[in-house]
DNA sequence: CTCATGACCAGATTTCTTATCCGGTCACGA
DNA sequence: TCGTGACCGGATAAGAAATCTGGTCATGAG
């Protein structure tokens, strides 16, 4: 049997690199398995259908993103602020070609699998997370207190959506490389929602545990998803 | 001949209302002269084609809004602020079907009309109009001096487009009316933007002359390409 | 003479029909 | 037990025919 890991994930490698190369809607699970080097059933012991594939794919890319910002939050607790956090996203983000498509709205590479009702799930699991995390910084005074929380996501949520769209959209006039405009979107998301004043670094570091096994719950619930192992009952 | 204002404005208004009913793209020339009470041809004595026509009807709708705009900034020069400025966009292109569909890529309604080329030039008056302010509100700490002018209007960009893409996105998790999200938006670009601490008033008061000519050029510049009157030569 | 008009044309769009393709299943065989 | 590819039907694409509509312009009203 070739190749090394197992062969769920050759089947999920296969479909990234077809759909990245012709879009979503020309790639058939024919042609993944053949690029897979099994057959066409073989896909289906591992994904219910054809969605449920490639949704696949996007979440594996989102659980490694994910693995990225815990790394970075266990060196340095100053990540769970949500200006730090967005910019790492942001530039994770734009280093995977097929998130990178995804935030951005590019409907040639991936159709209309981001409004597959599939996602709406894990669109959920990820707004509670962030409702979660901003309540335990508000409740430190890392973040403002003059704003509901409810508030505070809406603002997360456009700022950083203006942000993935504003780029591709201003054309010739967005003289910013990526590391510019994700500093860019860091001191937005700072000035908007943080509390003024340097973050106080003992309240990080006490912080850190719970906010990491927030993200850690996180993360799991997102590979959880995943499947390519078995698929799900 | 029925109607109180001019012909070209009369096809305008069919124009207008045709294309809240149906969508740009069902909407016949026939039938919006149909509407105007005159012949097909005589709507060719006014627009050159088609798309003139209904980009006239954006155009139109935005030199209303900018009108509104000088009145504003008439009655109180902390309108020439970014972040005021912003936030009374906002209300006034969500009081605007029209807008409110151009600005929230309603696809449905307006089609590939936004894509169209003849929006270009009217994107570059808009971009210049902002650097121009940009540079005066700087020169006078009116705005943080510790970003460049292009980051400035990227971030101006930015933010915008998120929050009226971000309303329709976030769904039933929008708990926000239109003057929350306003006010929302106000807040963002304010921290974002603006110098530290209140303006001062007499300098406000000093530079009011001066932005009320840059934005009446920009209303001049705008109704200049409304035609309705006379082809363009 | 000026200006509005609607019949007219070509190209674009829609509709209807036929042909091909592909997601998903399952009987078979390794 | 597990992997497979032939097979099925619905979906999609391709093609042909019919309809519609943007834009023009000869005509006639004023």
């Amino acid at each position: 049997m070739p190749g090394q890991h197992e062969r769920g994930e050759r089947i999920l490698d296969a479909a990234a690199d077809l759909v990245l190369r012709w879009g979503y809607k020309r790639v058939t699970i024919e042609e993944v398995a053949k690029q897979a080097g099994i057959g066409k059933g073989t896909v289906y012991l591992h994904f219910r259908n054809r969605s449920e594939l490639f949704l696949s794919v996007l979440v594996r890319e989102s659980v490694l993103l994910t693995g990225e910002m815990l790394d970075e939050l266990r060196q340095d607790p100053i990540m769970m602020l949500p200006a730090e956090q967005a910019q790492l996203v942001y530039l994770g983000v734009m280093r995977r070609p097929l998130l990178r498509a995804m935030f951005s709205r590019n409907i040639e590479i991936l159709g209309d699998l981001a409004l597959d009702p599939a996602m709406q799930p894990l669109r959920r699991v990820k707004i509670d997370l962030f409702g979660d995390l901003f309540q335990v910084l508000r409740e430190h005074e890392l973040v403002r207190t003059d704003q509901s929380i409810e508030a505070q996501r809406h603002v997360m949520s456009a700022v950083q959506t203006g942000f993935y769209l504003a780029g591709p959209m201003l054309g010739p006039y967005n003289t910013h490389d990526d590391e510019a405009t994700a500093a860019l979107l860091a001191h937005t998301v700072r000035e908007a929602l943080h509390a003024p004043g340097p973050p106080d670094r003992a309240v990080l570091e006490a912080l850190q545990p719970k906010v990491l096994a927030m993200l850690t719950d996180f993360h799991n619930a997102l590979a959880a998803t995943v499947h390519g192992s078995s698929p799900e009952d």
